[in-house]
DNA sequence: CATAACGTTTCC
DNA sequence: GGAAACGTTATG
């Protein structure tokens, strides 16, 4: 093997390269081999990098330049499906606006973020003391929205106020409806169910990692690492990955590189992190 | 059940 | 303190 194989450094600007297409990139070699897909369930389903990048882009430019997404180049409501009821429209939209966030944020769903879609799918009560006790336990269930075609979470969001979820007096949410975990702030169960939201894999799977309390972590997947597709097969851990067990080193999460507890703490719309604990 | 990978312990 | 080894969990 000495063909195909690059090292680390060229590796590195390889995928920065392929950052642009990323399309060819034939990471199989399963079994014995190395290379072998990256992430989890959830990586796997938030789609290739190619479209976290074109995404964005997309989110931050407004334009979208890639072959592989060109399959909603040009048409920024792609979903052909009828609309019956003011209700299913709703949904539809969080439904699209939902996968967009999804996108974004690697499948978490900011909090601010799931509270503005709540909102906007009418659940506002739900955010209220009071509301209901609702458990987190289930494990399955949605994704988060953000509409991100202009319309509103960047109101409730990005607003004027940092946080304004809590003013004076303390955190208005309904603890039951989040879950809190290092890996971020998500939508419980329960909540996902009344909003109609249920049936997100990537929460899901988010969810049952959360249920298990302190379970592992999983890759955010965004950082540099996690994007590397391909193993180096030359640093320890590649060497030694039957005894080690461990991922190559380049491409170990910086996320899981650091201690759990500095990661326990949610993105506010500024960009701050909100610490639960301390 | 096999494989991948995170977390913890052990070793240097 | 960092690396390696091992235990364990997650996933297909």
């Amino acid at each position: 093997m000495s063909s195909g194989l690059t090292e680390g450094g060229q590796t590195e600007s390889l995928e920065r390269r392929s950052c642009k297409q990323d399309p060819p990139v034939v990471e199989r070699r399963n079994r014995s081999g190395i290379i072998s897909e990256p992430l989890s369930k959830s990586l796997k389903n938030s789609r290739t990098l190619s479209q976290y990048t074109a995404v964005s882009s997309a989110t931050t430019n407004g334009h979208t330049d890639n072959s592989e997404t060109k399959s909603h180049s040009a048409k920024p409501q792609p979903p052909p499906q009828p609309q019956p009821t003011v209700s299913t429209l709703t949904a539809a939209k969080l439904d699209r606006t939902l996968e967009q966030v999804l996108e974004g944020q690697n499948g978490l769903l900011h909090f601010a973020q799931a509270a503005a879609l709540l909102k906007r799918a009418g659940m506002e009560h739900m955010l209220l003391p009071g509301g209901m006790g609702v458990g987190v336990g289930g494990g399955d269930a949605g994704s988060g929205a953000s509409d991100l075609e202009g319309t509103s979470v960047t109101d409730a969001v990005g607003g004027p106020v940092d946080f304004p979820y809590g003013v004076g007096g303390g955190f208005p949410f309904n603890p039951g409806l989040f879950i809190m975990t290092p890996a971020g702030v998500f939508l419980a169960d329960s909540a996902l169910h009344m909003a109609g939201l249920a049936e997100y894999p990537v929460q899901s799977e988010l969810a049952s990692a959360i249920n298990s309390g302190k379970k592992k972590r999983k890759r955010c997947g965004l950082c540099p690492p996690c994007r590397r597709r391909i193993n180096c097969e030359q640093c320890s851990s590649c060497r030694n990955r039957k005894t080690g067990h461990q991922i190559c080193k380049f491409r170990k999460c910086e996320e899981l590189k650091k201690k759990p507890s500095a990661a326990l703490e949610v993105m506010l719309p500024t960009g701050a992190a909100f610490r639960w604990f301390q």
